[in-house]
DNA sequence: CGCTGTTTATTAGCTAGCTAATGAATTGTC
DNA sequence: GACAATTCATTAGCTAGCTAATAAACAGCG
């Protein structure tokens, strides 16, 4: 439906956007959504991080992770300890709650998923290519 | 920086993200954004087209395509005219002043950009896969 | 003609990304 | 030890995607 031709930077803005609704199919009946999900899955493989360590390892800024922070704990999936050598800090961790759900394995899946019919070596083209593409994303950005 | 080690999703969508800002880095000091650039150019390529129609081209929703045709229009570049025939309908052009501007070549020469150093047999395979994979996460979504 | 259903644009409200600015705590330097 | 600079989390406010609900206009059918 979209405008066409593609260019590439069409396609993948609108794969993302595909990718997005169909993650959050998945995953709502949970309460949860694509980016939540992901923050669990870090926390869970990253117990007692700072946010700030969290934020960087997400690729995404404090105040956004902060947002997503807040709706997990209010979810009772994570929380919140004092770090008594540093003030300015919070240690998080997942909650009994969160081990419980069966919360984690959803990324693997819907990855799995999309690489349905795809050659393995064209998967690993792909991976390179959008490596590249990123590199020279942060080039344009500073050029 | 991000979580690694990547997924195929974790990639597609940090590029989404740096190429978005990187796009947005270059058209900035024109008042524009990366979806009111490509917006833009849709008008330019369609001029006449409804809203309903100009959405169906971009692949959003009408008031996503509102809010983003709101703003070109605040800032003087389109305009809304009545159509005589369905009275319910808006036809959208582009205004003088959007024709002076160079506006329109910007979302081609990023896509020059971000193929730097990339076999074009590779981004042959890139295109393809992304389609496949639009087209399993569609399926990925329903099922 | 009248009524029912559909389409168009709009409004309202949600998630999630960003930058800028702030206050508290820590670190570094003289 | 005191002051400056940095870091951490937070708040505020921006863009941009989405769905749901609404009013106005149109289309079709009895």
């Amino acid at each position: 439906m979209p405008d066409r031709p593609f260019t590439l930077v069409e396609s993948l803005i609108e794969l993302t956007r595909v990718l997005r609704a169909a993650f959050e199919s998945r995953v709502e009946k949970h309460g949860l959504t694509y980016s939540r999900a992901r923050l669990l899955t870090t926390i869970g493989r990253n117990e007692g991080a700072s946010q700030a360590q969290l934020a960087a390892l997400l690729g995404i800024e404090t105040p956004t992770l902060k947002r997503l922070l807040d709706a997990l704990e209010a979810q009772g999936l994570t929380e919140r300890r004092p770090m008594p050598e540093d003030r300015r800090k919070h240690a998080i961790y997942l909650t009994e709650a969160a081990r419980i759900e069966p919360l984690l394995g959803f990324r693997a899946e819907v990855d799995v998923a999309l690489a349905h019919g795809i050659a393995p070596q064209d998967l690993a083209v792909t991976r390179r290519t959008l490596a590249q593409m990123a590199l020279n994303a942060e080039r344009l950005r500073q050029g």
